[in-house]
DNA sequence: CGGAATCCAACGCGATACTG
DNA sequence: CAGTATCGCGTTGGATTCCG
């Protein structure tokens, strides 16, 4: 195990603001919320659709985290009906390849698995294959 | 937003398997100890010094849905005392670039943010720095 | 040393209903 | 449409104790 590369913030330390990063990023809906916003804006329905699985109430959540995280914005548009988007800030967007390379390894491992036969196809999928 | 790269695997969609390796790779402890085998194997109780904060307990528990999930391996040398070791797999090196990015990244983050004022030093840095 | 087992508090998180 | 408020359960996860 290596010495830590940066002396002044080091995850492995207990309190170390970097280990609430981390954990903000690891939380269930993080990464999700910021691949979705790698193209752009996006809307609070259009997030709450593309992301399955999401209730109303966590995504709110985990949007208002992200924004006190000072990784994405929030702008509301006075129209009727309402209408509000979110986007990355700079310091957001760094993180876009970072856990794109994540999602897409995960992706990987299960089509591997699925192509050994240690998976099955989820039927969601067999229309889509 | 974009279509799915991959028609197969999506972690968008509720129920993908690719969904369950995030979520793991996310949960509280997973990617220090990814980062911590990073340089070969390890044994409990390094890990255990080296984690600030994780219980036996998680520990164990991080360690076998690791094992289970095939990113890492267990071995058990009956020696008095015990000695146990923890090492990646293969398909857990692949991970080691990816993770360590983050960690990284959040680490520079809070580095920026404690030079430009934003945030304190912690105590336990000061002798550090 | 490296766990396993138990207990229990905290809270993550979904379901539902309501609002501007 | 984009939330907020409340409820409540299930899981998380730390503390403690015991074991080979």
């Amino acid at each position: 195990m290596q010495e830590p590369e940066n002396p002044v913030a080091d995850a492995f330390v207990a309190h170390c603001p970097s280990r609430g990063l981390l954990t903000r990023i690891g939380e269930k809906w993080t990464m999700l919320i910021i691949v979705a916003l790698a193209e752009g804006s996006v809307r609070f329905g259009a997030l709450h659709r593309r992301i399955e699985g999401v209730s109303k109430k966590m995504l709110t959540q985990s949007l208002k985290n992200l924004e006190s995280d000072g990784l994405l914005t929030r702008k509301l548009y006075d129209e009727m009906p309402l209408r509000v988007e979110y986007t990355l800030t700079p310091k957001g967007e760094e993180l876009v390849p970072l856990i794109t390379a994540l999602k897409t390894w995960a992706e990987g491992v299960v089509v591997e698995r699925v192509r050994s036969g240690e998976i099955k196809l989820d039927p969601a999928f067999q229309e889509a294959g």
